[in-house]
DNA sequence: CGCGCTAAATTGCATATACAATTTAGCTGA
DNA sequence: TCAGCTAAATTGTATATGCAATTTAGCGCG
């Protein structure tokens, strides 16, 4: 196989490429929107699925997000810098379990408009078609997770 | 409309989530097959962008890979100090020429395998529905930018 | 010919990311 | 009861990312 051949196919069907590129323009819409909040959207993220989760221990919250534990860690406590989640030791180790606030509760109502807006760009820039089949992908990889993990 | 509605409507629907879910799961089989060969995906990316267009400016390449300027100058940089790539005055203001070297093509040659073994297991995992449609959608962006930049 | 301008590249800074090494809080068995 | 163990959290390190501020190489005009 050639080399222009090989760049032919690498050009047409890179997968990585084209993720790379729609989630760089994806997270700079949702990032925009949440400027004034003073939130990042993979904060949002982890705040929404805390919330979800209620008292979580980081492992299945890793798990679910598929994030490194250490990325997780980070980001944890800078959304507890700012007052919107909680961390204690849960006895079990060195485990802890994370809670959203009151206070983060509230942030996530006030963004909601602001979350709605980007959702509507998002959708406009990537069409219903994609939106649907990354729901459904996502959903069934989501739901392996929390199987695997008793999340 | 209540926080339960809002956390369940982001939860179901979030697009946002779902895109860095994906974007972590790939990133991370094709920096796995990658590692031998001492390049990240997003440095790949950028070298066979640069491959793609010929000597290439630096604007035109971050508007087709939608990548800030400072983000593309340090990878750009990574990139050469391994030998890959080549910068030079363009003679017009502080524009720079971007160009791939012989060791760039050959590395871009040795790598085929890997990568495509990186790509059967991300389109396993994304599911071809997926993967189509992503296509589809972001070589639509692709194009746009082709056409606003005269790329 | 020289100065001011423009736009591209570079640098500062902070967050996001993940691999690897290290630390440490309970648990268990002797 | 204590020492060793395990697994979770933390820290070190390097790359990826983007916004903002700064630097600088040609260009154009007076």
């Amino acid at each position: 196989m050639s080399y222009e051949e090989i760049l032919h196919e690498i050009s047409s069907d890179c997968i990585a490429v084209r993720l790379k590129i729609l989630n760089r323009t994806i997270t700079s819409i949702y990032d925009k929107a949440l400027k004034p909040y003073g939130i990042r959207v993979t904060q949002l993220n982890v705040l929404f699925a805390v919330s979800l989760l209620g008292p979580v221990e980081i492992k299945p919250l890793c798990a679910l997000l598929s994030m490194d534990n250490s990325t997780m860690c980070r980001t944890l406590s800078r959304i507890e810098e700012k007052g919107w989640l909680i961390s204690e030791p849960s006895g079990h180790g060195k485990n802890i379990i994370i809670s959203i606030t009151q206070s983060g509760k509230e942030l996530l109502l006030s963004v909601y408009p602001a979350w709605k807006e980007a959702q509507v760009q998002a959708e406009a820039l990537m069409g219903k078609e994609l939106v649907l089949t990354l729901n459904d992908s996502v959903n069934t990889l989501m739901e392996k997770q929390r199987k695997k993990f008793s999340i």
